[in-house]
DNA sequence: TGTCGATTTTGACAAAGAACAAAATTCTAA
DNA sequence: TTAGAATTTTGTTCTTTGTCAAAATCGACA
């Protein structure tokens, strides 16, 4: 669907907390946006087919997940309004993705093929500047919680999730909430259980 | 110390797997770059001073960690020749480090500092997308292997990483590689007495 | 609105890995 | 080269978390 200005203001908001873009070059960009609407449980990308956008969720979450040899189901990212989601890998190196992106909500999400945004970022400097800057901090933060939880117990995974989404957890069923944790969803119950008892 | 042409070689030919720089493009940048020998358990970051520099490891190896509340090491990172190795976090937004990096062997790097960085990168445009690029592989790469981490028990973790570096494991401690796989030095002792039996 | 399927809770038991301790080995610096 | 320190190995015990099973609760849809 085609994108309108209305659509992709928030994207446009979310550039120019980085880097400044002339007239012309948000035109060349809205020029490459798609609209689309993804109903609840609808995958975006999936095993074998290849990565071939940059989603923007304007409306709804998303969680990305992949399912290991032993059938168990790992999520990997959790996106809400103004976040980016997709087989992160698969997008970059363009080779078929291992994770489903699924939506967890009726949602809305602006998307860009990897070609479109390679070109652009050839011609446009600020745009090329605004994904090596966000890469760059998404990069250095996903280091940051990983590390963080490196010396955490699942207890205190679970408080810092809660502590970092307080509106957002409400939203997310437990047993994907667990999955996100690396825990069993009986474990993280129990944690719960555990918790309300010492309130 | 100055950085002469033939030092900053391996560096331009990184840079050149992925982008071109013109000869005066090149030039500007080995402008910024500074050469330094680096003495075993030397520090290049370390908590409380916000990294300068995004390093590059011409010779030797490098470890980043940090020491959690309880007095314990991790290891985050492992870098040996042709990687970048800082406090990522601190050095992107320069904000004082909560890592140590610290030399594993006598080494030598490259490094650049981030105010020349990003005035470069503003003015080259090859050189914004050489980041972008690398940084996003490297998120990405990261992503997977954190990823393919999750399904697998302490002795597959053990034998991912053999396979990833076989030339360099000799090279680092066992307690810094338990520290890695996040595991304790026993334990990963028991895993190589373990295997030794099975051959 | 009631029913069937999915999610969450609870409990008993099992397994992976940590902690502690002590012995064996390897490094290192005088 | 050698004594002392650091690292690695080995054995035992303890903790955290997973697995399996069954009950309780929730939710979507006919």
């Amino acid at each position: 669907m085609k994108a309108n200005g209305n659509d992709i203001k928030p994207l446009l908001e979310n550039i120019a907390r980085f880097v400044s873009l002339k007239q012309n070059e948000e035109e060349a960009l809205s020029l490459i946006i798609t609209k689309e609407n993804i109903k609840k449980r609808q995958f975006i990308d999936q095993p074998r087919f290849t990565s071939q956008y940059r989603n923007y969720v304007l409306k709804g979450a998303f969680r990305s997940f992949f399912i290991d040899n032993e059938g168990k189901d790992h999520t990997v990212q959790i996106a809400v309004e103004d976040w980016f989601v997709s087989d992160f890998y698969s997008y970059i190196t363009q080779t078929p993705a291992t994770l489903f992106v699924e939506a967890l909500e009726d949602s809305v999400i602006l998307k860009m093929t990897y070609q479109d945004i390679e070109g652009l970022c050839k011609q446009i400097h600020s745009l090329s500047e605004y994904f090596r800057i966000t890469t760059e901090r998404a990069f250095a933060y996903s280091r940051k919680r990983a590390l963080s939880n490196l010396s955490k117990s699942a207890e205190e995974r679970y408080e810092e999730l809660l502590a970092m989404y307080p509106g957002h957890s409400q939203r997310i069923p437990q047993k994907i909430i667990a999955s996100y944790l690396g825990m069993s969803p009986e474990f993280l119950s129990k944690i719960r259980a555990r918790q309300a008892r010492k309130t």
